[in-house]
DNA sequence: TTGTAAGCGTTATCAG
DNA sequence: CTGATAACGCTTACAA
């Protein structure tokens, strides 16, 4: 019942009559040139299978001072894993491209701040001697230095922390606000809301600077109270703003809404109300995590998080797969789009008549 | 610019002047009698952290024959969060008890059966020689037996396959589809579909008879047309269940919807149809993942899977940390219960009249 | 109270 | 073409 003691690649040797050198080469490929005869390496391979030979990972790190390990450290947790889908899409796809470029991750989680305060989860990342490490907003710049300083290769998605060795891959909000904006008012709409988050995370300011331009761009006021800011818990923040809004003499005719968990709080306050979508009010999200999902499914502002994440993967790769080479940071950005759903038509009074 | 070697317990002896051995029985705390002086403690840990050391996992695990780390496999992705609530939440409550415990979890992930079938994963699991292996719902019972071979505790969730050694955590889901039932008959249904997945599974099956028994304790017929069974995507195929029985000649009053994701699709094809939930149609769900956050937020029955993690990984803590005991494998069955919401109402015409 | 030394399972560098 | 052999960084008897 208990564990005999796992089988090695010296058990198979001894299997085939063979050192454990030959068996270690057999079995890492066609590495250090072809050095082994075809009848011995037949024998090898099938002792190893019928014996259900695992190379032992940690003996193999330590022994090549790799291990082959991308570490990827998701921001902190919020309520609940639905009000923080785009580090989950993260996570999704930053497997399989480190799978695809043979490497694994460990992703490490905390689901609040003080427990990752304590420093456990770097620590274990630490320990493995991770190649590599992806940071989705990370928690503090601290964070992101206990691996600069040890010459890991980090890059920071989406929210970085300026870090003067950490490479970046973030997303520019203009083309994708600007892109709603357009759609709004080609709409006919001149009474746009904004739901967002607080000014203090740049990427936020950003957003918001992308969204007020755009309104000035096109001579399209926009009255103070129809700027939301300052929202923590998501779902309810996106439920109390857009009450907010709803109790306005001068109601707004759409609203854009800085994330989709926003926007379903958003939607609950309308259906509560009877505010129907898109006919009453219009709605465009920011994320497009699961934006479709919803109903109506969501016209929504695309963070291409499949792209970061596989440039991610490829930049740690790069500098891990050749140390010696200088690697200066890179600043990756990249570009938003919107993708038209049918939570947005033109404003209750505009169907036939001026589309100025 | 790159990586001077990491620092290594060796370079802190140096540093202090001491051996190598006394620096890991310093770091290794009360372990092994307290055999150092006060003084030479100090300065080791002191130096420790000047130098920033920390411990080489791999060397440890080597060493040790323990990699103190707990693997986590989910069922096969789909898509988002939304479409598979349930494995989620468990890598949420895997990750938080396991670091109670003083274990740190792998979680591997497949987007696809096909990345799955390589067998990558389940060999990296392995190759970390992991210290016990917990499966959601695992694919198949031979990469359960991987593990159960080589005298690995191993722990399945929810859907467990039939593997002798394997120890399973399920769910009873009779006490909450009864009380679900029970709830909606009270109020005066007696017309309640199901919309499930295929009875393939034995708990799908476990639930449908659980449902029918509800319906036939309490006398309420159920007419074929109601089970809408076999549904293979989530959303979507919530989505055409509710369709279908929106068409039927004698509408259901009521759904009993076996998932949140399911039931999200459900609610998209009640609104399209101006159906409202709970005035004209009552739902329940199953799983109690997101239920809270839709609107209307939904009654729902609630698998209790913050108490199955922490089950979890207490029953392979035990195995783990008392390798010699014979442990014959566990089979814990867990409670279901109501959540009642906003989503159920009294049957459309049964305002005021027979509740019968 | 401390140091020495063996060995965990690999890989890689040598000779043979 | 193949076999010794020396690390990799750590824990743990055992010796001093």
């Amino acid at each position: 019942m208990t564990s005999a003691r796992a089988v090695t690649s010296n058990d198979v040797a001894r299997r085939v009559g063979v050192s454990q050198a030959t068996v270690s080469v057999v079995l890492n490929g066609a590495r250090s040139n072809i050095r082994v005869s075809e009848a011995t390496r037949e024998r090898v391979t099938a002792a190893a299978a019928a014996l259900g030979y695992t190379p032992h990972l940690a003996a193999r790190a330590l022994r090549r001072q790799r291990s082959g390990i991308i570490g990827f450290v998701p921001r902190i947790f919020r309520q609940t894993p639905y009000e923080r889908p785009i580090p989950y899409l993260l996570s999704v796809h930053i497997a399989r491209a480190a799978m695809l470029g043979g490497y694994h991750v460990i992703e490490v989680n905390a689901e609040s701040s003080e427990a990752r305060a304590g420093g456990a989860l770097i620590e274990f990342l630490l320990g493995q001697r991770v190649d590599g490490v992806i940071f989705d907003a990370p928690d503090s710049a601290a964070e992101v230095r206990r691996f600069v300083e040890r010459g890991v290769p980090v890059v920071q998605l989406l929210r970085p922390h300026p870090v003067a060795a950490a490479s970046t891959i973030t997303v520019d909000p203009v083309a994708g606000i600007d892109g709603a904006v357009a759609h709004l008012a080609a709409l006919g709409h001149r009474r746009i809301a904004f739901i967002g988050s607080s000014r203090a995370n740049p990427v936020d300011q950003h957003r918001l600077d992308a969204f007020v331009a755009a309104l000035a761009d096109r001579a399209i006021p926009i009255p103070e109270a129809y700027l939301q800011l300052g929202l923590t818990r998501a779902v309810e923040g996106g439920y109390d703003a857009t009450e907010t809004l709803l109790a306005l003499p001068d109601r707004p005719t759409a609203l854009l809404i800085m994330g989709d968990s926003l926007a379903l709080g958003a939607l609950r306050a309308l259906y509560e109300r009877d505010v129907r979508v898109p006919n009453a009010m219009s709605i465009v999200s920011y994320d497009d995590a699961f934006a479709s999902f919803l109903y109506p499914p969501l016209t929504s502002v695309a963070q291409p998080v499949r792209e970061v994440a596989e440039r991610a993967v490829t930049l740690l790769a790069a500098r891990i797969e050749d140390a010696a080479a200088a690697h200066p940071p890179e600043h990756v950005v990249m570009p938003t789009g919107l993708v038209v759903r049918a939570s947005t038509q033109p404003p209750p009074g505009a169907r036939e008549g001026e589309t100025k």
